[in-house]
DNA sequence: CGAGAGTGCTTGCAAAAGTTAACACTTCTT
DNA sequence: AAGAAGTGTTAACTTTTGCAAGCACTCTCG
């Protein structure tokens, strides 16, 4: 095969495993929701597999986020076309919410984010 | 693997085929284009091979469609994730917040309008 | 008529995906 | 202390992917 491959597969299994801790999953646990054995799932976050189109669905849907992000991470969609988009902005930009509503929506937001970081 | 496969997987090679049709090129042409063997090509529009991630990836690009499309006439993106922009999408895509968390904030955020409609 | 060159398709194989059955380790229970 | 149950990982295996090489056919051209 000619086709890139692989580039971003190491970044992808540290994804996986990342989201995966963040939602206080085992391996066993993650991998059942997705159908997919847990050796294999080791494998994947280790970067010692690609894993098809239809694990990687899987996956999202295990990790209960959307496709697109994945296959983003995994370096299949074009960041172009995936845009994560800034949380922060959107929600300023937002027309339906008041300034109030916003500024507790941002600060959950970074809090959140404070506390995955120090993980 | 439990994970379901190929449920659309003719109806991709259908897809391909066609669109390789309307533009005009050869199984030959568009496998170049698109770093596959021909053989290979013509089994996916056949239905006997179930491309990977990266041969779609290649297949959108040689097509000149977005991934997007191609996938979800895999079957593997959502029709209704294609398009990004509310706070909702944003935080569904957001790789940094758990599953819980991106919870938390949708339920914040609807919440929250609901109040402002019943304004 | 041939000889190319174009079309899609089949075959056989190497390599990668994915599974089952184990392993070594921790933690909790009795 | 020992056993049960959880953690992630490894090894050996089967299945699928994807390719190189070649087949059969059509069309064009000298």
């Amino acid at each position: 095969m000619t086709v890139k491959r692989s580039g971003n597969a190491t970044g992808l299994g540290e994804f996986v495993r990342r989201q995966r801790e963040l939602g206080h999953l085992s391996v066993r646990q993650l991998a059942d929701a997705c159908g997919i054995s847990n050796a294999y799932l080791s494998q994947i976050e280790r970067g010692y597999r690609t894993p098809s189109s239809f694990v990687l669905k899987a996956l999202a849907d295990g990790l209960e986020l959307s496709a697109e992000t994945l296959y983003a991470q995994a370096g299949i969609l074009d960041p172009s076309e995936e845009d994560a988009g800034d949380v922060v902005e959107t929600v300023r930009r937002d027309p339906h919410l008041s300034a109030r509503q916003r500024e507790m929506l941002i600060e959950m937001y970074e809090s959140f984010r404070k506390l995955n970081d120090s993980d």
